[in-house]
DNA sequence: CGGCCATTTGAAGCATGTCAAATATCGTGG
DNA sequence: CCACGATATTTGACATGCTTCAAATGGCCG
């Protein structure tokens, strides 16, 4: 998805991964959300008609969508008092996560940011029994998780690797095992 | 407000500032929004009824606000559709902004982020008829944009000295003019 | 097997942070 | 109304975390 494009549907992510991202003017990419399994992409056409998405999807992996359409999606997500207990949670916990991202990134060090990072992805993929044991695929590449932390990839690099190198974390081209997450909880408070 | 309290009301600014934020487990605190005149504070509550917030939220400058029961709230900004319409923007036009808040701290340097949130508070307080011509007055110390901006309060400063030095602002304590706009949105796009 | 892309490592530079002290400004009580 | 203490801004010197540039290594796919 482009930024700046309405859409006259609305996507959920079935399978794969995705992320949300912007696009500077000088060129360089803030990504914003990685968008799991489970995942709506541009939640505010839930209730926005007819209006430009400010930002850009792209998809890191073999990705399978389902479509609706937006007229039909809103109109069902207001009709009843559940229906519509269900989005505002849906709104409040996306932007409850934006914040916790904000802070991440202008208030913690790389391996603060790079723990928390973890372990809030490995949280979200068991939730939907994505993760086996702390152990889970991840298509994004270092450059990935560096745009979306505010890092250099090169320092993204060095961050893993030292987190390896103490024990706290496990991963290969395509997968990443979190080994101790304890250790790795208080570096994510304490960096 | 404290974080985590549930309120019974929702508010909104009538005049002052106001700032809302995270406190990190470190100590360290991140600001995610300035609450300007006009805008309402936790969004979330004019949909999610009895939650928690998570966030605190405090004042810059003595502050009058409005308060609302969040039931009566609900059902008034539920009942008609052009209300709907009205609430689907503030939440798209807050998330828009968080979004580039994210990217600024995470990918722009103290530059570029210190004119960037300068123009965007200019630009606000302007829609409210706040602005005197680029002028405007400013509460937060320079201790608070740098928590808004993930710098430090000594980095802050020099940075505002310079672009003082350099003709293309102009400050003294709680007011600011914004001389050059032209340059000024240069910088926060290129550095 | 070869080429491409991601990861890894090293060395050097720069932006920002930290610490400390001087100056300026504000609010308050005498 | 002034003097004082508290708080904010400003400046300097130095430390450091992160970036940049460059090259080597490794894995994957055609």
């Amino acid at each position: 998805l482009r930024a700046g494009e309405p859409s006259e549907e609305i996507f959920t992510v079935y399978s794969g991964w995705a992320y949300r991202y912007l696009q500077l003017p000088d060129g360089r990419r803030q990504i914003l959300t990685f968008l799991l399994p489970g995942d709506a992409i541009s939640i505010e056409l839930f209730t926005l008609l007819r209006a430009p998405i400010p930002y850009a999807v792209k998809a890191l992996s073999p990705l399978i969508v389902c479509a609706f359409d937006v007229g039909a999606m809103r109109d069902l997500v207001l009709s009843t008092q559940v229906q519509r207990e269900s989005l505002a949670k849906v709104f409040a916990s996306h932007m409850a996560m934006m914040d916790q991202h904000l802070a991440l990134v202008g208030r913690k060090k790389a391996g603060g940011r790079v723990a928390y990072l973890l372990l809030e992805l490995e949280q979200r993929l068991r939730e939907r029994n994505l993760s086996d044991n702390g152990s889970f695929d991840l298509p994004a590449r270092q450059e990935d998780l560096a745009d979306a932390l505010g890092l250099t990839a090169v320092h993204v690099n060095r961050t893993l690797v030292g987190l390896r190198q103490r024990g706290l974390i496990q991963f290969e081209r395509g997968r990443m095992s979190i080994l101790d997450f304890e250790r790795l909880k208080q570096i994510a408070d304490d960096e």
